[in-house]
DNA sequence: CTAGGGTTAG
């Protein structure tokens, strides 16, 4: 009272207002009314605390109705605090008021305090009503949990409610939502009547947990019980139909609808059209789409994540600008459409462009959605961009973390992913088996059998090793470290096996030239539940390739189409090529290539560049050679192999001329350098290089060794070289990355140990043939991983067969 | 206090 009467006499507001500070005290008559008519007028809690002080002014703060209405008002408006005061001040608390703040509390507050609340409600000698179990175990619901979800079920059945169809609808929804779907079924099959909500939780609780198959047959199940599936059914069911790929089920549905008159929802069509786009269905989502009045925010994301999806991501972000005309607000969903478009796309442009628009809708505090940004600048090969973002962050989740792991790992940034992988750690942010998915193919391209033992031993206690991901990833890894034989223990140590993993062990003997064990594994595969795909066959002919087993190679490659119906892409065609073309069928090779079905794109014309190098034809070389700098200007390497081609056919003159050319346009040779690791080091060598510490005994030890392996009869190979005197070319094969590198491992390994170098180029034929040699002088096993395969180097000889 | 089921993302 005091309060108001002094509220009164403050000066007048300024002349430009119009309303009054307060309006002037009401009517008592109003609030006196049971149905308290003026505190339902209010639509915010600001307006209800201006009417406190009338309230208490009038004496009827006391009034039983109207402490009910303000705590149910103030519940509402989640103003649970002054709900709470408001309950604590009553003195004689009837159940009414007890039951409207325990709504309030599981509305609003977490979940333990709702809890909390109802136990003391039960202490209080409430009289709980079936109300309060649906509103609580709404709240374990939306919070997914499982304890609290469970305890409030049995309680709900020592007081008896365990047959009411509300309440064991809503036990149903609870287990559902906690991932418990079997939970759910169980009570389910136990409730003595279901009617068609009960229906729908059991539907949306199978789609919800991924089970799209049995989502489905429950909606047929309710129709044999004679209940008729309502848009709410249609709506619960259509995702199940998308996570399915059900396309002919989703046209029933929609059938449905119509005929059921609800096809005019906007949350049905919404769901049909991501229904459709799911199902590969774009153009009749699209029609639906654009029959649709009234759509929402939803609507748009999933038309324009569906073209997303579908790559077409320039209709994406054509349809995004039509719905910011039709005024409908970008939301995190529509961001992260947009962002992933642009990402599979590699669409630089776009990807910033989205960027300023997530700026600009003030979501740079939305994790996913940096998350997502993250992943864009990764896809378009910016992983400096995507650093820029990920050091912005202030909150980091693992996501993010795995985000940037898998950036720096997919754009040949081995160490840098290293780095974060450990740096994450160091923060103590647990890893997921997707972090062991991004970080394990960085270390695969390091090619160090250490680190590989210990990320496989690290996923081992953080139990993600059975992971079938990470499983995959770790054959994989152990195959690029040339342990293909511990690759394959962990392969047949597997229960469960996806094409990947069987992709990655055919691949793994495949590059270490094991090409019949390769197919026999494929053959297997073939007898296995698990479909053989593109990667598969591109993996098969690739081992093929690098074993010379041409007819079979091109037996595979029209089985693909023939028995598999798997349609060949560039990569096949590229890898026919290199087949064909190792093995000096250069003619058939140039052959294959104009009939092509395609325009011959990189990947074949590289082959074809490669095979012609290896079997010295200037011709075919050269026209290779010339549609490569057309197709990738920028890429010096091809200009370096033309080089080789010429320098072997000793024309000296067109020599000179690519080097020129190269020169002029700043193009660059990749420098050669090999990589062998000692304890926890990775030591580098450059061709050349006199950089490393222990150089000088590097350089005599590499003197000592080449004396020894000349006395057993080895022949520098100086051919491709030629503008020098001959003692200096040999100086120049002899400090070869790999030479050094090898050179340095003998120096540090005890006698007898294998040795395991890696190299970013091919291996050049001196190295290739001195290399034979080392190993049968020194009795070493050498392994060298090159760009392309594996060599196993043993007395004298190469798993390779001198055929790369 | 008058209940329980529903559409887009990674």
């Amino acid at each position: 009272m005091l309060s108001t009467t002094t509220l009164h006499s403050l000066p007048p507001p300024p002349s430009s207002s119009k309303k009054p500070l307060l309006p002037p005290l009401p009517n008592p008559h109003l609030f006196s009314h049971p149905s308290s008519l003026l505190l339902e007028l209010c639509s915010n809690p600001t307006e209800l605390r201006r009417l406190l002080p009338a309230v208490i002014k009038h004496g009827l703060f006391f009034e039983h109705v109207l402490q009910t209405k303000l705590v149910s008002l103030f519940s509402r408006f989640g103003a649970l605090r002054e709900a709470s005061l408001v309950f604590s001040d009553v003195a004689d608390r009837s159940d009414e008021l007890h039951h409207s703040l325990l709504k309030g509390h599981c509305h609003h507050s977490p979940l333990p305090l709702s809890l909390s609340f109802f136990l003391s409600m039960r202490r209080a000698d409430v009289r709980t009503s079936v109300h309060n179990f649906t509103y609580l175990l709404k709240a374990c619901a939306d919070a997914s949990d499982l304890p609290r979800g469970r305890e409030i079920h049995s309680l709900l059945v020592s007081s008896g409610f365990s047959s009411n169809v509300f309440a064991m609808t809503a036990v149903v929804n609870m287990y559902a939502k906690c991932r418990r779907i079997e939970d759910a079924r169980k009570m389910f099959d136990r409730m003595p009547v279901r009617d068609l909500v009960a229906w729908n939780a059991v539907v949306s609780g199978y789609a919800q947990n991924g089970l799209a198959a049995d989502a489905l047959a429950m909606v047929g199940r309710m129709q044999e019980d004679g209940i008729r599936p309502d848009s709410i059914t249609l709506v619960s069911a259509l995702p199940a139909c998308a996570d399915a790929r059900r396309l002919e089920v989703a046209k029933s549905v929609h059938a449905f609808a119509v005929r059921a008159g609800v096809d005019g929802l906007v949350n049905v069509s919404t769901a049909l059209v991501d229904c459709y786009c799911k199902c590969g269905a774009v153009g009749t989502a699209r029609k639906v789409f654009d029959r649709l009045r009234g759509k929402n925010a939803v609507s748009w994301n999933s038309m324009i994540d569906g073209y997303a999806r579908s790559g077409d991501a320039e209709e994406a972000m054509r349809l995004f600008d039509r719905m910011s005309g039709a005024g409908v607000e970008a939301t995190e969903v529509t961001v992260l459409a947009l962002l992933s478009a642009c990402a599979e796309l590699g669409d630089l442009e776009e990807g910033r462009k989205v960027h300023r628009l997530l700026l600009s809708i003030g979501l740079e505090s939305n994790v996913s959605v940096m998350n997502a940004l993250i992943t864009m600048y990764s896809k378009c090969k910016r992983p400096d961009l995507a650093a820029e973002v990920f050091d912005s962050l202030q909150s980091k989740t693992v996501v993010t973390w795995n985000a940037m792991i898998s950036g720096f790992s997919q754009n040949g940034r081995a160490d840098e992913a290293l780095k974060s992988f450990y740096e994450m750690r160091r923060r103590n942010v647990n890893p997921d088996s997707f972090t062991f998915v991004s970080v394990i193919p960085a270390i695969a391209d390091i090619s160090v059998v250490r680190r590989a033992k210990w990320i496989h031993g690290y996923a081992v206690r953080s139990c993600f090793d059975r992971n079938i991901f990470v499983a995959t990833a770790l054959v994989d890894l152990y195959a690029k470290c040339g342990g293909v034989g511990l690759a394959r223990k962990l392969f047949d140590s597997l229960d469960e096996r996806h094409v990947t993993t069987w992709n990655a062990m055919i691949d793994g003997y495949g590059t270490h030239g094991y090409a019949e064990t390769a197919i026999e594994l494929f053959e297997e595969m073939k007898r296995s539940p698990a479909e053989p795909n593109d990667v598969t066959f591109l993996c098969v002919l690739s081992a093929c390739a690098h074993s010379g087993l041409v007819e079979e190679g091109k037996r595979q490659f029209e089985s693909m189409r023939k028995d598999y119906g798997i349609e060949p892409v560039m990569d096949h065609y590229g890898t026919m090529v290199d087949l064909l073309g190792r093995a000096g069928l250069l003619d058939k090779a140039w052959d294959f290539i104009e009939r092509m079905p395609i325009e011959p794109g990189i990947s074949v014309y590289g082959a074809m560049l490669g095979a012609c190098r290896i079997h010295k034809n200037v011709k075919l070389g050269e026209e290779a050679a010339r549609r490569l700098f057309e197709l990738e200007p920028e890429e010096g390497g091809y200009h370096v192999a033309l080089a080789n081609i010429y320098a072997n056919a000793s024309m000296w003159d067109d020599v000179a001329r690519v080097r020129k050319l190269m020169e002029a346009t700043g193009l660059q040779k990749t420098p050669g350098c090999s990589f062998f690791e000692l304890g926890n080091k990775v030591h580098t060598f450059y061709s050349g290089s006199t950089n490393h510490p222990h150089s000088k005994q590097i350089y005599a030890r590499l003197d000592t060794l080449l004396d020894e392996i000349r006395a057993i009869g080895y022949v520098p190979d100086t051919e491709p070289i030629h503008d020098v005197e001959s003692d200096v070319k040999e100086q120049l094969l002899a400090a070869h990355s790999e030479k050094l590198a090898i050179a340095f491992a003998l120096i540090n390994t005890r006698p007898g140990a294998t040795i395991q170098i890696k190299k970013n180029l091919r291996v050049c034929r001196d190295c290739h043939a001195a290399t034979k040699f080392i190993s049968r002088a020194t009795g070493r096993e050498i392994i060298v991983r090159d760009m392309q395969r594996f060599h196993h180097f043993k007395d004298g000889l190469c798993s390779c067969g001198d055929y790369w």
